[in-house]
DNA sequence: CATCCAGTATATA
DNA sequence: TATATACTGGATG
C-alpha cells in the first residue's frame, strides 16, 4: 500500500527545504541539497495534481514555522505531524524531543531517562538520526553529555547554525 | 588522558 | 546471528 504523498518545496534564505505529506499531516522535513541554494527544478506545471486544501493549509504552517524558527523565532502553529511510520520508541523519542524549549539543549541521556529507559542512551541517538522532520522535532538540541556536539543526519553544519541561531552557544 | 565494556533499540547484511 | 550506531558512565592502564 503506497500512502499517497505529496511533495513541496519551501523557499527560505537558506535554500530550498523540500516537505512531504501523507494523508494524515507532515512526514518528511528535507534541508536543501548541498551547494543548491540556486533555483531548484521547477515541478512541471502539467501533470501536477491537484493538491488538497488541507495539505496547502498545512504547508503554510510548515513554512511559516520553518522561517521562524530560522529568524530565530519561535515557531509557533505547526501542521499535523504524521510520524506512523516510526517504532513506538521513535515516536517516544520524537515526541519528548519536541517538548525541549527553543535555546534549551538536552543530552541524549536526559531523553532516555525522561522515556523511561535510561540506559537507551543509544537508542536515543539512534531515534534522533531516524527523526525524519528535523527543525521541527528538534533533534539539532540534543548533544552528547560531554558537550559535544554529536552527529546531525543533515550535516553538523546544520546543527551548529540552528543552534547558533537558537542563541545556544557550543 | 586513552581504551574498553555493558546495556539498549534498530537497521543492515 | 553479528555488527555498527548521532551515547553514557564506570572501570582500568
Amino acid at each position: 500500500m503506497k500512502t499517497q504523498s505529496v511533495t513541496l518545496p519551501i523557499f527560505t534564505s537558506a535554500g530550498q527545504f523540500v516537505a512531504r505529506y501523507s494523508e494524515n499531516g507532515l512526514v518528511e522535513l528535507d534541508f536543501p541539497k548541498v551547494g543548491s541554494a540556486r533555483r531548484a527544478d521547477r515541478t512541471p506545471q502539467r501533470g501536477v495534481p491537484t493538491i488538497p486544501a488541507t495539505i496547502r493549509k498545512w504547508h503554510r504552517a510548515t513554512a511559516a514555522a520553518l522561517k521562524n524558527i530560522l529568524a530565530g523565532r519561535l515557531p509557533g502553529k505547526l501542521p499535523p505531524l504524521d510520524l506512523s511510520n516510526g517504532t513506538m520508541f521513535q515516536r517516544k523519542v520524537w515526541n519528548t524531543l519536541r517538548k525541549i524549549a527553543r535555546g534549551q539543549t538536552k543530552s541524549y541521556g536526559e531523553i532516555a531517562r525522561a522515556i523511561g529507559r535510561p540506559k537507551a542512551v543509544r537508542a536515543v541517538g539512534g531515534a534522533c538520526g531516524a527523526n525524519p522532520i528535523p527543525v521541527l522535532v528538534p533533534c539539532h538540541r540534543v548533544l552528547a553529555a560531554n558537550g559535544k556536539v554529536g552527529g546531525f543526519s543533515g550535516g553538523l553544519n546544520w546543527k551548529r547554525e540552528l543552534l547558533a541561531r537558537e542563541g545556544v552557544s557550543l
